[in-house]
Order: structure tokens, then C-alpha cells, then sequence
DNA sequence: AAACCTTGTTTCATTGATCGAAACAAGAAC
DNA sequence: GTTCTTGTTTCGATCAATGAAACAAGGTTT
């Protein structure tokens, strides 16, 4: 089945195995990373050495830990938070525009607004609310009240405060509602929307977060109301909780559960 | 001399210079990126498979070219900023204390303010303003008034505009005649202070800036001025300009010119 | 259409860089 | 003192990394 060659080279795999775990847990010496990554002394000597030649680590004036150095904010820099989420998003957005052929969005909070980051058109493509670049409005939709029940307090409240614009019968306009809304969103961790932004609409939304309760994007399932029903309605809910869940990880700093096996951890002799 | 063996591991440099390269500059593909780093097809291939697996780089939608992953952006969150200013700024100011027994300070603009990054603390030691964590003014000291001098014209006004605490005889107080000195070290790129934060105390200052004129810090020698005469106020401006050029240098996505001459670029045979 | 580029991918044999093991120096803890 | 650590250094064998060259697949030009 492996008609995928595997051309990575694995002195860097495990160079950058190195980077990740002082990203994880910085004031590590030579012989603990060893121990604790399941190499030898030497080698994590001599990566680290060439890691510090190069600014991607910097050891601790008491010449004996690590941390991570000052290149990677640099490069870190350059990549840019959202084109990162971007990256980080795209396979598990063609995933499930392939296992749902509904729309999928990729939503972040811009000020007092969502910003549609990206989209995969669905099949039976419906009038797209959603289209990369547009923005939307924060009180309204499965994404968006997402967002907004994770929004900072303060925020929340100016949103309330402010004009809720009704864009269907279904649109919640009462700050009340919302607020309880909002925290039954904040308690189940997802969100599902019904002709609240779109008449006859479905949007089923979960949070993207790096650390635990702050969430910085989220991801929908929408489409057309007439093709939901129950079942289908938990198989998204599973699905797009999934996949934003396996975005998170990439994107947090323990990193995802390595995304292979490793190249020869240990050669397979009797 | 080299009693400094090298211990780096060239299969991670090239690595390494890959990645820099797609930072300096993105959507390349293989054989572009072989051709520039003068490196064979083969070795860049691999290479860009080794990061792509984990996550550091990501091939172009038409499979063909390449850019930073999200997986850089996850690790430069983790390294900080100011945390990897300091780290870029530290040989540096080792260098320049060793050089002139004087103060060293690492300063960054915080709102309204200036914070104390980083000190060294010079051989004649005065009664030290600079400790690091501590606040100062912007409109007082030759770091501070550089770091004022190259804000953003709202908060420069707005620091004109409020109160402008009179610490000696020759602290500027008046809007205009401040103004006037800002366009100056706008001009020239550096400043030096005398007096007008603390009496008999002298500040040569000089920005860091990662983007052409876009200051992120600034780096000051400061000490008595009894002790600095025309040459060493000379020698103290070229030694902290040259200083925080170098260490622009290193936050800069370019890089510093690379810091060793790599390992083995060709065998030094007749 | 054919010829001719270019690209990314794959193979393969050789070699020399990489690696593990072990010795070493230098502190820290006892 | 001894006995733990730690980071550093040596060194020889091995095998992973490498360069060269062939390959497939598109594009462009003719």
C-alpha cells in the first residue's frame, strides 16, 4: 500500500523533534532532552549546537539549558497568525467538504465583526453566505454567535448593547436570549444554528483554541436546511468538532501526535 | 586557534538555510531554491519532505512551490518578542560593556513609556536610572527620546501634548523645541542625551529596527559625563550604532550573514 | 504534432558524515 | 574525601545521506 516513498532525511527530523520539545518545555539540558526523547547525548549535543549556530536556540547564561532563540520569533514573524490557521485548516477543510459536500467556513473575530478566513463550496451550493474576505456580523449565525460566546466579557456586552440587526424571523435579537444562548454555547464547547443569519440555512460551528478556553477561530458546516435531519445533524456535529479539535492540536505548542511514525525510531530485528 | 571544535551537524545547517530561505523569500519550488543555495535538486527535495511532515514549511495549492508553515508561527508565538530581542541583543551588550566599562540598556517603548529590557552594569557604576523592569519617561533620556523620536506621530503628539515632567535644568519641556529635536534624531538615526534625564549623566543612543524604519528598541551606553570627552563620545556612537545595526540584523528575515561560514561548503583541496 | 524545454520525483551505488559508546573533565551533592 | 551528576570530547564502524542521472509529466515553442 505504500506507493508513498518516505524521502525525509532523519538527522533534521529529529532536529526539529529537539525544537518542538524545547518549545514545549524550554530549560532542558543535553542529558534530559536525551533521556526524555530516547536519544543519545551525543546527538542532542551536536543538534543543539548546530540549532544554536543558528539562532533557533540559546542556552541559559548558566551555560548548561536551553530555550528556543530568537530566529524562531523571527521566522514566526514572518508566517503570520492567519496565514497559518489557514495552512493548519486545509486538509481537515477538504476533508470534510469531501465527507459532507455542504460549505465548510473558516471564521475569526476581526474587532466587532467575523472575517470569512476561508471556505470549501459545498455541492449542493446553496446562495453562499460565506465567501473568504467578506465579513459578517458577530450576533448572528453558527460561527459567529461561536464567537461571540468566546469573545472577551466587555466586548460581549458592547455587541449587546449595540443594534442587533434581524436578518430572519429566527434572528435573536433580545440581549437576554443571547446571553443565555451564549452560555449554553460556552458549557457544550459547539454551536448549531437554524435560519437565524440565512432563511432556511443550517450551520453547524465547533472553536478552534491554542490553549484550553481561548478560541481563535471557528469552523461551520452549512448548507441547506432542506438536507438536514437528525441524523445528519449529529454526524456533522461529530465531524466538524473533530476536525476543529485536530486543528487545535496542530496548532498548539505540544504539537500534533507526531505526524508519522517517526523515520526508524528503532530498527524492527529480532 | 580553533580550539572551538564544531560539533554541527550539516544535514541540519542545510536544513535550517532552507527554511530561512522560504522565509526571506516564499513560493519557490525545488529546483529554484537548489539553484540559489547552490544545493543539488535531490538534497532540497528531501529536505522539503522532512519539513513539510512537520508542518514547518507547506507546498503551494498547485504542488509545486513552498512557504512557511504553520508550525513556525506556533513556535514563534512561544518564543516572545521581547523575550527574543533579548536573546538577539545579549553578545552584544557583552561586547559593548566589555568595550566601555560603561551602562548598557535595552529599551523597548511600552504605551506611553519606556521599559527597561536589559542592563549591564558599567565598571564606574553611578547611581543606575536604568534596572531592568523598570518604567520611564519618553521625553527624557537618549533612549527614550529615540524611541520617541520614531513612535507613531499620534502618540508623539499626544506626549507633547500632555504633561512634560521637568527632571533637570536641561530637560526640554517645550512642545516645539521637542519637536524640533525628534525630526533631528529622525535625520540622523541615533541620539545622544546630556543631562536631561539625570544630572551629569550622558546617553548615547542608538535604534534596533527589524524593518527599515521601523524601530523596535533602543540601545544606549550611558555613564558620568565627567568621564566622556570627543573621542570617546565618538568611539561610544559608532561602537552602540554598529551594535544595534548587528543585532537588526539578526531579527531581520534576511539574517545575519550567516554566523559561521557554514560547515564544509566545498573541501579545500588544490 | 513533434521537439524541446522545464518541473518534481525516483533510483541507486558510493562514501564520508553521522552516530553510539565510552572516556573525559568539571562541578555539585553527599 | 567519594560519588553522583552534568556537558564535552574522542574515535572507529556503519549505514544514512548524498550527487548524479534517469524518469514522468506538463508547458512552451516550433
Amino acid at each position: 500500500m505504500a506507493d508513498q516513498r518516505d524521502y525525509r532525511i532523519a538527522s533534521v527530523d529529529r532536529a526539529l523533534t529537539v525544537l518542538e520539545r524545547l518549545a514545549e518545555r524550554p530549560d532542558q539540558g543535553v542529558t534530559e532532552i536525551a533521556r526524555e526523547l530516547g536519544m543519545t547525548k551525543s546527538i542532542v549535543f551536536r543538534i543543539l549546537q548546530t540549532l544554536e549556530a543558528r539562532g533557533f536556540v540559546s542556552r541559559n547564561a548558566e551555560r548548561s539549558v536551553y530555550g528556543l532563540g530568537y530566529r524562531v520569533a523571527v521566522l514566526g514573524e514572518r508566517a503570520g497568525h492567519r496565514h497559518s490557521l489557514l495552512l493548519a485548516a486545509r486538509e481537515e477543510m477538504d476533508a470534510l467538504s469531501e465527507e459532507t459536500s455542504e460549505n465548510i467556513n473558516l471564521l475569526v473575530r476581526d474587532g466587532n465583526q467575523i472575517l470569512v478566513l476561508a471556505t470549501r463550496e459545498g455541492r449542493h451550493s446553496m446562495r453562499l453566505f460565506a465567501a473568504a474576505g467578506r465579513y459578517g456580523p458577530l450576533h448572528a449565525g453558527g460561527g459567529s454567535l461561536l464567537l461571540l460566546a468566546f469573545a472577551p466579557p466587555e466586548l460581549r456586552e458592547e455587541i449587546l448593547a449595540g443594534t442587533l440587526t434581524r436578518f430572519t424571523d429566527a434572528t435573536m435579537t433580545e440581549p437576554d436570549v443571547l446571553r443565555h444562548i451564549l452560555q449554553r454555547i460556552r458549557d457544550q464547547g459547539w454551536n448549531i444554528a437554524k435560519n437565524d443569519l440565512d432563511e432556511g440555512a443550517f450551520s453547524v460551528a465547533a472553536p478552534i483554541s491554542t490553549t484550553p478556553g481561548e478560541v481563535i477561530a471557528a469552523l461551520s458546516i452549512a448548507g441547506p436546511l432542506a438536507r438536514l435531519n437528525d441524523n445528519r445533524q449529529a454526524m456533522y456535529l461529530t465531524a466538524v468538532r473533530g476536525a476543529a479539535q485536530r486543528i487545535s492540536a496542530k496548532l498548539s505548542i505540544g504539537g500534533p501526535a507526531e505526524p508519522a511514525p517517526a523515520v526508524s525510531a528503532e530498527p524492527t530485528n529480532a
